[in-house]
DNA sequence: TTTTTATATGATAATTATTATCCATTGATA
DNA sequence: TATCAATGGATAATAATTATCATATAAAAA
């Protein structure tokens, strides 16, 4: 059993409990998508989730997989990542706010390892005098390994 | 004559110039929205624009704002900050991109004033190896004025 | 185990911001 | 002033999400 493996079974136990633990009902539908979301480390949208679904309940609704992320969010057990006018990305593997880099060419959403994103909270707030509630910080390029394509063939975009 | 009447006057000037000189239209619907776009430093929705217009040119469509956004945008002469699944908010006095502070008590967008965003591009290239080409900081929290209020009358938000 | 019941599901409609379409109008140039 | 491509306005289309509501069911109670 790989190091994700183990992970993933242990982000699905933690929202299977906590959802227990708030006396949410655990039906099937619900375990196949905490099933799917412990899984995916790529960000999914609603319809990514959906579609994964299909494959074991073919008889499921998208408002299904909306009211299960919409409980996840309450229970902070998954992150949302809003995008204006796109389906929204959801994180259930690192559900706590955290910064991510996404890539203009491939368009591969990576958590965004920026050691200094935890003390900004700490700076805004001593700069601004407010109380911080929370910070989003999205970043666009391109990745190196597009990088690496786009020397190959230049011109091409 | 205040200084926001002199700083307003030259951003409308230069929206109007940046028009003229890449060949658009200088009509009077869309030298209304410079106006408007060059008075209020609140980023304002389309819909914020497009009641402001009302007043000047009651037969204006919505579509003619958001057309006249689309322009100015792909101009660089606004700045455009997205919100999922609510209206977009538009900033063409300081269109370049630049960070907001968010208050949730009182709703306000304020430009956040923070030293060191200029140097997060750098520091994030540096740490990831993407080629960063846009840095998204958006903010949310109590602003000093809000907090004051609310320890005037303790619990009640 | 059966009964009960509050909650969840699924089908569908509604909502909302934005974009697309299309024809009449008009600003800019000659 | 005549010309014409660009623009405006009315309206339809789009797309993600949320609301509604009758039916089904997980879980607690009997
Ligand atoms: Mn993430
Ligand atoms: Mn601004
Ligand atoms: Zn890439
Ligand atoms: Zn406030």
């Amino acid at each position: 059993m790989g190091k994700d493996m183990k992970q993933t079974t242990r982000r699905f136990q933690q929202m299977y409990e906590k959802l227990k633990k708030f006396h949410y009902k655990l039906t099937p539908q619900r375990i196949a998508i905490l099933k799917i979301l412990s899984e995916r480390f790529d960000h999914p949208r609603p319809e990514d989730i959906y579609d994964d679904l299909q494959q074991q309940l073919p008889t499921t609704s998208p408002a299904t997989v909306y009211k299960t992320l919409t409980v996840l969010k309450k229970l902070k057990e998954v992150l949302e990542i809003q995008y204006s006018h796109e389906s929204n990305r959801y994180d259930a593997v690192n559900p706590f706010p955290h910064p991510h880099i996404f890539c203009t060419a491939c368009q591969k959403i990576t958590d965004l390892d920026f050691s200094e994103y935890d003390i900004l909270q700490k700076k805004i707030a001593l700069q601004t005098g407010y109380h911080v509630e929370t910070v989003c910080l999205e970043v666009a390029g391109v990745c190196p390994d597009c990088q690496k394509i786009s020397e190959s063939f230049p011109g091409s975009r």
